[in-house]
DNA sequence: GTTCCACTATACCGATCTGTATAGTGGAAC
DNA sequence: GTTCCACTATACAGATCGGTATAGTGGAAC
């Protein structure tokens, strides 16, 4: 990726985070990113493009981050699945104030047929997949039920995070996450 | 309200949730509605205004369906908390299938100075509220734990219903909240 | 020293955006 | 029978939308 790319999707990423992807035009995200439309368009093509490289490079951001903080603890425990909450936390903590990219992306985008559709599918499918894998490890009974739980706890936790209607949603959701797996066990 | 009015609530409504509201006009709302822009101003007088009047109808009748479950339940039994998971079981089941139109609009509505702001705010706050007095009136110990936790659940369960990963999430976390209080009790 | 190539600068396209202006119609109220 | 009023019809304003066209610049590669 040329600098010029590297800086269209830099500005195009903040702000379609921070507006909302209807919200924000091509030619702000070029004057935002110094760079003339005809780069812009050079580079990716369409806004759409944009968009999925957007969501592409933000859902392996999070897979690379969730993998590193999973390889810290030993495999078989049940702090591996703590490990994936205090990720969403510090992770909300330092890039995310407002909730998660990918549902607040799934919310203005309606037409499944949308190239984006599938990144934020994608994500949210492996999370679950990721969540069941955990307590299948750590030899949880029922363990599709309770990936299913873990899954309802997090996604909740976000969605509070980014409304802001108390403080800490994802270290609540992680201690009741904690008493689950301890109660199952 | 007048005939034309009541039109464009209802096509404008229907139009937001589908496709969002930054992807649709005031054009197509008019168009749809039956309904000339002329009329569409003189009643509404600006796009944010039937943006404001489209959520606070819809937090009105999701407020109104759940006084209308709770009002079938004894106060002071548990089963009080599960009418409102039951409550959003249905009404996502009947007219949601995207997930909550609050979270869908918070998504599109950065500016926290947005006269729709405060609607959404303010429906969360009103949720966290109930389901804390509702505890409360079972007198369940550690109250404002548990319904912080119960408001996680049921985000969590509208957001997976609006992704779709798997079925019934609010029928999971029905169960699940069930749970938490007979042990709590 | 010519060929790439990432880039700037600027002007434009047709379509769509929110919002307004002017003129007129049909029916109920009083 | 005139006054309201909810409404239709149409045209337009100024801005912005996504996307394209033409022309040119500066530096590295070979």
């Amino acid at each position: 990726m040329t600098p010029g790319a590297r800086r269209v999707l830099a500005a195009a990423s903040r702000l379609f985070y921070e507006r909302g992807i209807h919200a924000v035009g091509v030619d702000l995200i070029a004057s935002e990113a110094g760079v003339t439309k005809k780069t812009l368009y050079d580079r990716f093509g369409s806004k759409d493009q944009i968009v999925v490289e957007y969501l592409a490079a933000r859902d392996e951001r999070w897979r690379a981050f969730v993998a590193e903080r999973l390889a810290r603890v030993e495999p078989g425990s049940a702090d591996r699945v703590l490990a994936v909450f205090d990720a969403s936390r510090d992770w909300m903590a330092e890039s995310s104030p407002k909730g998660c990219s990918m549902v607040k992306a799934h919310a203005e985008i309606s037409d499944a047929s949308h190239p984006a559709y599938e990144i934020i599918i994608g994500q949210k499918q492996w999370m679950l997949t990721l969540f069941t894998d955990l307590v299948r490890e750590y030899a949880a009974p029922r363990a599709d039920e309770l990936a299913r739980t873990l899954m309802i706890l997090h996604e909740g936790a976000l969605v509070a995070h980014g409304l802001g209607i108390f403080p800490d949603p994802a270290g609540h959701a992680r201690d009741r996450a904690a008493e689950l797996l301890a109660a199952s066990c």
